[in-house]
RNA sequence: GCGGAAGUGGCGGAAUGGCAGACGCGCUAGCCUCAGGAGCUAGUCCGGGCAACCGGGUGGAGGUUCGAGUCCUCUCUUCCGCACCA
């Protein structure tokens, strides 16, 4: 009997299966599509078994649906833009194409030793023009369709490196190599419009019965609607005109309760509105500009330090409460966020914390108008404004709230709606906390945009033809300056394609999230010279049926790609709205309670794992340690009991192939079988119908492998009893045809079964 | 603060509302062996009993049900996400 020995078996397995194509693909409109799909890798140099759990996940399902009849596209790329490149750049003197290369022939190498299936035939990486000609294009479209726009915005800027920092280079307010205090600037940057899908992507989360309740909780908290109304308090002293241009008469404020508006006893201001630069321009004020500019600068540190003090400055101005005719304060406040709604809010002490607590620190009027509802036993002293220590928010019947008094809350809420609309107050509006998409990059290793700056066109987007716009080669990183691309003066100084005058290229490069936003209709086609992809490849291949990987990308790059789908859907190009049908978010692998990093030196190497006990064993421990979605800590000793179960499996097939070869009958009428025989065909039939439910939709593979070896177990004490030695040897018996039958079916059931998890075992049993 | 998930042996974890702890790790004993860090067999929630078996047991307290780890209410704890969103 030959030993188990994996690692002969598994460079023979994956030799056949790369020289014959084993994978690759076509569309084949006679068969039912699936397509498998892990989320692409970074490049970052070496894959840990934290990593690579996911495409064994993806692997078991691509592999399990090959084997029920399904045509199965499973394709892999990289995610090859990115700051992490060009960071290694400067610090080695490297280009970051040389680095981010290297990097994906290690990480391929590392996949195929781990037999993951992939149809190499179709490997993509973003960062080569064949891919970025498309995110351009892409652009180009959305630039027609004024889904892409300018404005002003602020980066994150340091003073003393003289570059732009991405928000991960900020930490605590400071610069990641110097540690200088990061300051801002305003740049034109480009945006797209996904605000303009915000109600459908909200909306459809409802339909997306296969994704973890998780993601889809996150999703909707990102986007973050709320409904309320947009209402108008008159200004004591109108102003204008403001840095905008415009005059100003009233102050729009955007507030959910609108059936507490009695209880405005003043406004508040985001210390960016442009109101607080003209009540407070004249030399008088300047010790509450001063408080002002503070908290300009307080807002960006607050996201990072957690708590800030609530602080406010009075503006010494009124505006007019358009409910009660009062003359209100206008006050500026820290807290109030300058991006959200219209940047004023009116302040209602008595049902909103923030506004009670600025009301007791500045001794403004805090006026009860809503009393608890019927039952609700509160103590009266709680809804006093001479003694209650915090607001009352809750619902329950208005009172102090002239012809609206004595309505329940919500239904006061409707009325005062209507009121304010019928005399022009204000009207119901939608609100979201989701932003318009940034994506300038001041970077070099990213996708250029492709549009040209001309004096005489303005901005001109660069024709199809020329696309791609392909990335200069720069012979040096120093990581200083704005735009690394704008100091390449033969690059930047083209002629306008409108005009044929002088003209400079767009220096910012796109959010490498643009990249991965689409790569999934990429795979479908990925060599098409003409368009990012055929709609007809997309019409069979789409949408993804099982998409796996990591719980980080629940917000953006799963909502930009749902948002790209739609994009894509209306420019004709795909026929669905969801890009991933089904959803799971794996579990990370700690080692020694953390996560594996590099810089703690925690890293478990999968070729380390497969020298020691091949692919398959490690493969069949990831599966079965714990389920996919759950976080698991790293173990040795239970890869070793999985190197011990295929050991054991090899033992109980291999010596018996030869003896059983065409036993497997086509039919069992007429074969005398005892007990034994009736309960390990049992046995058999039953693992059958557990592990083809737990694969999937399941996706329980730990329970599908437990199931297997209670087969195993099963199977041991059925040959011991016929006279099989522990060595796998047939005693001298004679196999009757019932045993060889049952034999035969068992064994043939379980290396099929196997093959999902250890597949070039199950190859070299088969 | 808001939202989500989860609490089951020494450990990882199993259980469409129907015998709690499958399967594995670890541990114990036996067999085999020159040897065992290989392999095989048996045992391994707690209390009682030689045993068949009996009683208890899924963070805590109630409830629904013939029957609850599972469903409902309250509560405690842990992890995760968002966090001054008006």
């Amino acid at each position: 009997m030959a030993d188990y020995t994996p690692q002969s078996i598994e460079q023979k397995w994956q030799a056949r299966w790369t020289a014959s194509g084993a994978f690759e693909v076509e569309v084949d409109r006679s068969r039912p599509k699936f397509y498998c799909l892990e989320m692409f890798a970074y490049p970052s140099g070496h894959a840990h078994v934290g990593h690579v759990r996911n495409y064994m996940i993806g692997d078991i399902v691509a592999r399990l649906k090959r084997m029920q009849g399904f045509n199965v596209l499973h394709p892999f790329g990289w995610d090859a833009f990115g700051l992490p490149a060009e960071n290694a750049a400067i610090k080695n003197k490297l280009h970051p194409e040389t680095w981010t290369l290297a990097n994906i022939a290690h990480m391929k190498g590392q996949l195929q030793r781990l037999g993951i299936s992939y149809a190499w035939g179709r490997e993509i990486a973003t960062c080569l023009p064949d891919y970025y000609h498309w995110n351009q294009w892409l652009f180009t479209r959305m630039l027609e369709k004024d889904i892409a726009y300018r404005r002003r915005s602020s980066v994150n800027w340091c003073p003393s490196c003289l570059t732009v920092l991405a928000n991960e280079q900020v930490i605590d307010g400071a610069c990641w190599r110097c540690g200088t205090q990061v300051t801002t600037r305003e740049l034109e940057q480009w945006f797209l419009r996904i605000t303009q899908y915000a109600d459908e992507l909200l909306d459809a989360t409802a339909g997306l019965s296969a994704w973890p309740e998780k993601v889809l909780t996150m999703q909707q908290n990102w986007i973050g609607r709320s409904t309320g109304v947009q209402a108008t308090f008159p200004l004591v002293d109108p102003v204008g005109p403001l840095a905008s241009g415009e005059t100003t008469r009233g102050l729009e404020i955007f507030t959910t309760r609108i059936d507490t508006i009695y209880g405005a006893t003043f406004v508040l201001l985001a210390p960016e509105h442009p109101l607080v630069d003209a009540y407070l321009a004249g030399p008088e004020h300047a010790a509450k500009r001063e408080v002002v500019a503070k908290f300009r600068a307080q807002d960006r540190l607050a996201r990072m330090s957690g708590e800030v003090e609530k602080e406010g400055v009075d503006t010494g101005r009124f505006a007019i409460n358009p409910f009660t005719a009062e003359r209100v304060p206008i006050w500026v406040a820290n807290f109030v966020l300058a991006d959200y709604g219209t940047g004023a809010i009116m302040a209602v002490p008595f049902g909103d914390q923030r506004d009670f607590e600025f009301a007791k620190k500045y001794g403004l009027p805090i006026r009860a108008i809503v009393a608890p509802a019927e039952g609700d036993s509160v103590d009266p002293k709680a809804v006093d404004p001479a003694t209650m220590s915090e607001a009352f928010a809750g619902y329950g019947r208005s009172i102090d709230s002239g012809p609206f008094s004595g309505l329940p809350s919500k239904d006061a809420w409707q009325k005062m709606a209507d009121h304010a609309e019928a005399k022009g107050i204000g009207t119901r509006s939608t609100q979201y906390r989701l932003k318009d998409w940034g994506i300038s990059r001041q970077r070099y290793w990213g996708t250029p945009i492709p549009v040209v700056h001309c004096p005489v066109d303005g901005i001109v987007a660069v024709p199809d033809e020329q696309l791609p716009v392909e990335l200069p080669k720069v012979k040096e990183f120093t990581g200083q300056g704005d735009s690394p691309l704008a100091h390449i003066a033969d690059w930047v100084n083209v002629s306008c394609p409108k005009c044929g005058g002088p003209a400079r290229r767009e220096t910012d490069t796109m959010d490498t999230f643009v990249d991965s936003s689409w790569y999934f209709y990429r795979f479908c086609d990925p060599k098409n010279n003409a368009l990012p992809f055929s709609p007809e490849a997309v019409r069979y291949w789409g949408p993804v049926d099982f998409y796996s990987g990591g719980v980080e990308h629940a917000i953006l790059h799963l909502i930009y790609s749902r948002f790209f789908c739609r994009v894509f859907r209306d420019l004709g190009f795909v026929d669905h709205d969801e890009p991933f049908a089904r959803l799971l978010t794996q579990g990370m692998v700690l080692k020694d309670g953390h996560v594996m990093s590099k810089s703690k030196g925690n890293v478990v190497d999968p070729d380390d794992m497969i020298q020691k006990y091949g692919a398959d064993a490690l493969r069949l421990y990831v599966m079965f340690v714990a389920p996919p979605e759950k976080e698991v800590e790293w173990n040795d000793s239970g890869l070793e009991g999985s190197f011990r179960f295929l050991a054991r499996v090899w033992r109980a097939v291999e010596p018996l192939s030869e003896t059983l070869r065409g036993a497997s009958p086509a039919s069992f009428a007429g074969l005398d079988l005892d007990d034994a025989h009736r309960a390990l065909r049992r046995k058999t039939h039953q693992t059958i119908e557990r592990v083809s439910g737990d694969l999937y939709p399941r996706a329980h593979l730990n329970t599908g492998i437990a199931a297997l070896m209670e087969l195993v177990n099963e199977l041991y004490a059925f040959t011991d009893k016929i006279g099989v030695t522990k060595q796998g040897r047939l005693t001298g018996v004679e196999l009757g045809p019932a045993t060889r039958a049952v034999l035969a079916e068992c064994l043939e059931a379980l290396v099929l079964m196997l093959s999902p998890f250890a597949p070039h075992m199950a190859e070299e049993l088969w």
